[in-house]
DNA sequence: AGCGGGATTTTCT
DNA sequence: GAAAATCCCGCTT
């Protein structure tokens, strides 16, 4: 059942439509929460939209680094956003994760987002306010706890959209955001 | 339902 | 010094 994190050594275009369906275990506070990914943008070394364009500097080191650990940054001087670290080391690669949907644990999330349905995660970082995920799980291995990327069957091909991705100003026009199709926790459909 | 602006601070030029 | 892989609220239709 504990599938292999392997895939993760190869493209990004594909460990980031491959990560759908898959689910995170995070462990707060004594409580067990699970979600399951739904959405997904890929970033590789040679994309200007992505923070390893420029080469690797401190706050890009984890992204550099072995495949199947969390790279979290902070951004509009508020925000968290994390990503899971893919491709060989020293090649700067990741997939953000942009949306999940709860399975278990949904009042701890409700009552750490203080909001309720679709708004506890459908966004990359309200789904890390809800998952407690901070600078402090920066570079954590995702094989072990508190926080774990359990590996599902791959999600049907014609359930996945591939679309650009969103909130970006330059690297527009690949296409490089995928999402399971119909799920309500997607955080901004078409494009 | 959709648009516009403000919040707030790290990061790199 | 400016931009940023965003979110939320309030205002207008």
């Amino acid at each position: 059942m504990d599938q292999s994190l392997d895939f993760l050594d190869g493209d990004v275009i594909i460990a980031a439509q491959r990560l759908l369906g898959c689910d995170l275990i995070r462990n707060i506070d004594g409580t067990t929460v699970r979600a399951r990914i739904i959405e997904t943008e890929a970033y590789d070394q040679s994309d200007v939209a992505s923070h390893s364009y420029k080469g690797r500097t401190p706050r890009t080191d984890v992204m550099f680094g072995p495949a199947g650990h969390l790279y979290v940054y902070f951004t509009y001087g508020m925000h968290y956003c994390c990503n899971i670290v893919v491709g060989p080391e020293n090649y700067g690669a990741a997939v953000l994760i942009r949306a999940v949907e709860p399975l278990d644990g949904v009042l701890l999330l409700e009552k750490r987002r203080r909001k309720s349905g679709i708004e506890v995660t459908n966004g990359p970082a309200k789904l890390c306010q809800a998952l407690d995920i901070d600078k402090g799980l920066n570079g954590h291995n995702l094989r072990v706890k508190p926080l774990q990327l359990i590996v599902n069957k791959p999600v049907d091909r014609t359930s996945i959209i591939q679309t650009s991705r969103i909130g970006i100003s330059r690297g527009k026009e690949a296409q490089w955001r995928f999402y399971i199709k119909d799920n309500p926790y997607v955080s901004k459909t078409a494009s």
